[in-house]
DNA sequence: TTGACATACCTCATAGTTAAAGGTATAAGC
DNA sequence: GCTTATACCTTTAACTATGAGGTATGTCAA
C-alpha cells in the first residue's frame, strides 16, 4: 500500500476542484456550488475548505488565477497549469486505489445485509 | 447533503472493522493483517489505528469481546452486538453516498485523460 | 430608502482521525 | 542466547473539513 498523507481519505474536495477545473475556469464561489450541482446533493464543501485549498494550490503552481470583473462583481478565475494534469490524474489513481480496496473489503454486503 | 463528523470522509478503518466482524470474531492484530489481505494491499491500518476504534466501539457497546489462550497466547476477540448490525448498515450507506458522489463528478475521466 | 437576500471574497478556532513511532511481553526457531 | 513473529497497548503530531465569523457590492421589493 502507498502512503499519502496522515489521514488517507483527505484530499477529496481538491479531487474535485482539479476535475472540476479541468473543464473550464471557475471561481471559488462557484466551485462551491458545482460541487453540489454535480454530484446532486451527495457531497459539497464550505467556503472555508474550497478557498483555502485554491490558494495553496496556487502557491505550489498547480492552478493559476486572473482577476474578471462580471456583472460589476470582482471574480478570482482559476484555471489548470501544466502542473495541474499529472497531479489531478495522481489523485484519481489515488482514489481508485482507495475505492477499489473497500470495495474488495466490503464483497458481499449486499447479500448479507438487505438494508443496503 | 447529510452531516457527519467534522472531516467527512473520515472513519473508512471503522467500517472495514465492522464488515470483517460481520463475519467472524477476530482479534485486533489479525484484523491490521486480514485488512490489507482482503483488500490485497490497496489499503493497510497501523495498530495505532485499528486498537482505539476497537476500544472505542467497545465501550459504546457496538462490539464485545472475550478473551482466548490460544497456543499459549492471549487474545481479545471481538464481535458485532444486536447494535453492531445497523451501525454497519449507516456506515457502509455513508461510503456509497461518497462514492456515487465522486463517481459523477468525475464522470469521463477516462476519455479525456488516457492514464487513468 | 431601507431592509433583505444573493453574490463573492476571506480567516480562524475547533474537532476529529490517521500515521508513525514508541513500549511491554510471550512463543518459536535457529 | 538471539532474533523474529505474535499480540497487546499508548502517545505525539499532522492534517483537514466544519462552522462560524467577517467585509463589501449588487438587486429587488416594500
Amino acid at each position: 500500500m502507498v502512503k499519502t498523507n496522515p489521514n488517507f481519505m483527505n484530499g477529496v474536495p481538491e479531487l474535485l476542484v482539479l476535475r472540476l477545473l479541468s473543464e473550464r475556469e471557475m471561481y471559488g464561489y462557484e466551485l462551491v456550488k458545482e460541487i453540489r450541482a454535480v454530484t446532486k446533493e451527495s457531497l459539497g464543501f464550505g467556503e472555508g475548505c474550497i478557498y483555502p485549498i485554491l490558494h495553496s494550490l496556487e502557491e505550489d503552481g498547480v492552478l493559476a488565477s486572473r482577476r474578471r470583473q462580471v456583472n460589476g462583481r470582482s471574480r478570482y478565475y482559476y484555471r489548470l497549469t501544466a502542473a495541474g494534469a499529472p497531479r489531478l490524474e495522481k489523485l484519481a489513481a489515488e482514489w481508485e486505489r482507495v475505492r477499489r480496496g473497500i470495495v474488495l473489503a466490503m464483497g458481499g454486503m449486499r447479500e448479507r445485509f438487505a438494508g443496503v
